[in-house]
DNA sequence: TTGAAAGCGCTAACAT
DNA sequence: ATGTTAGCGCTTTCAA
């Protein structure tokens, strides 16, 4: 192209500031440059972490920008999410652990959307039907029995809510490996909480709360449990301070996630930590492959968690002197 | 239309499952069932809260979705995140607190976008261009204050991030006024704590950490202090903790925005909570309005905060006895 | 009551 | 190197 043309179409885009409209565009060439996003709630800060890494990252990188919906792991509510999402032109769409049935996903897959499941395993002999990025919940399950049995821990139990998510069942399988590995004398129970509403991820909190209640009355009451996030530990800890037990005296607790709002809470608390970031940025690109390149294999990709050690995490009551209670409250 | 036409429609509909294009459609009609949502960032959970909560309604009552957009308060990104909006065919946006510049958004409203600000009152003189929506921030400071006065606290603080915005002004001027109004005896001081990194809102907590170690360093050390947000406030309890004080023994602390966390860390949070959801539908419903009827007047909605009383404030050290300092750290 | 056609603002393919 | 044109899939208006 000549230099005045170019300086004179420069022009006349200046002075009548013109806009491509993205409408037109997409109608012309189908594609629009949004991503979708699903997650169980935004209110969540694990899930707002996410978007805010993806969002950043979709823009700066391609320019692309982050349409977020909110599923409440609400089947009918995913599936409809995911129809507007492609009748909007929507290429692509990031899926947040939904509950382990994924026939509307496939459905939508079909219909020619990509999508990349987050945070949800495929099963072994399963067939790979799209893209999974996800942490290795199963070391996360490791990593948070094997630093309890460290501080001495025998009896421990891990607390997962009641809607089964692959993720929490591979956390749960590794929480038990771990223990089973320790062998001689250390135990692990599963405790499964009621979910009431189905708001499940805003009430997550008031969930740990209530299981406290649960877990002090076992006959043999675990001296240290995991949990599935740090919302529910962080209730959980309430729930047991409530009963007046202190953490980690009496019971010591570590969650999964690691918020940052986790380090300042009381005590500061012992979590697995995923590398969000950096997973939120190979969403974000094989999003945009598998738009830019239809035919594109799917992959599974695994990222390594690893645990922050803080102080809910201690000793087991009596470890050294013979077994004593001490019911006093923290203050 | 006749019975069997209607079927026949229905019928090929079905079979070819049929979609209309948005794009075309919005092509045609100049509109998008499309909401922009500026936020600070979606990492902060009040901002999150707020986002579910307009989506849910926006979803609901009119069909329409959400574009979260994370503004990390910078007014460069603010405006290019408005621009895409308007690129998109968005026709109303709901911004949330950004500095108290408005002038890119002005421009924005010049080129027929429909702004709702939310938290961002108007100057008395100054004329209303777009729809504010905003909690009465006055009282929100006058509230905390006055809960502190009534637990016979001398010496307050409130404590704000550097970056002004007109809510935290105004937080911070009913704050003052309340004090004042106590007469007797009763000294207010604002803290303004450095932000380091432009996000802000993200590190809100790690601000208040560090900004314990300055308050507790003040000449006349204050007995009771306030901050702009939940996760401030968690932060300053930790950074208490840290220094070997305790809450509320040592120090009071009020927060505000009653984050669903904040009745769960220890000592639970003393909070100003604001009406999040009335207002998040106040706004999709007024942003709806605007679209369908273009000429409509601007308004300036208030709601009121209320207090919510939990642990984290009790008397001043030495309200009874001789004063008396307990360095006992909480454990 | 139903069918036909114009045109929204772009892009891609083609003609100059 | 530049200009022209068809058509993406709807809605709206007008004709039958």
């Amino acid at each position: 192209m000549r230099q005045d043309t170019f300086a004179r179409i420069e022009g006349a885009i200046r002075k009548l500031d013109y806009r491509p409209s993205q409408a037109a565009r997409q109608l012309k060439t189908g594609r629009t440059p949004i991503l979708g996003l699903l997650v169980p709630t935004a209110a969540n800060p694990s899930f707002g972490q996410l978007a805010v890494a993806m969002e950043n990252f979709a823009q700066e990188r391609y320019g692309y920008r982050v349409l977020l919906c909110n599923t409440y792991r609400d089947k009918q509510l995913e599936s409809r999410m995911l129809d507007d999402l492609i009748d909007f032109g929507v290429g692509a769409v990031v899926v947040v652990s939904s509950l382990s049935d994924e026939r509307h996903i496939e459905a939508a897959i079909e219909r020619g959307l990509a999508v990349v499941s987050f945070d949800l395993g495929v099963e072994p002999d399963a067939q790979i039907r799209n893209d999974h990025v996800l942490a290795d919940n199963r070391l996360a399950g490791r990593l948070a029995a094997m630093h309890l049995i460290e501080h001495g821990h025998k009896r421990l139990a891990f607390l997962v809510p009641r809607g089964q998510t692959m993720s929490r069942r591979h956390k749960v399988e590794g929480f038990l490996a771990a223990a089973e590995e320790a062998g001689s004398g250390v135990s692990a129970e599963i405790i499964e909480s009621d979910t009431l509403s189905k708001f499940g991820d805003t009430e997550l909190c008031s969930l740990g709360f209530e299981s406290a209640e649960k877990i002090l009355q076992m006959k043999r009451r675990p001296t240290g449990v995991a949990t599935v996030n740090d919302m529910t530990a962080i209730g959980l800890m309430a729930g047991i301070r409530r009963h007046g037990l202190s953490v980690p005296e009496d019971i010591s607790v570590v969650g999964m996630d690691d918020l940052v709002m986790s380090a300042y809470v009381w005590p500061p608390l012992t979590s697995v930590s995923m590398p969000v970031t950096e997973m939120a940025q190979k969403m974000v690109d094989r999003a945009i492959q598998h738009i830019n390149t239809p035919g594109l294999r799917p992959e599974q990709i695994t990222f390594a968690p690893h645990l922050v050690s803080r102080q809910s995490v201690g000793a087991p009551p009596g470890a050294r002197k013979p077994a004593q209670r001490n019911h006093a409250k923290q203050s």
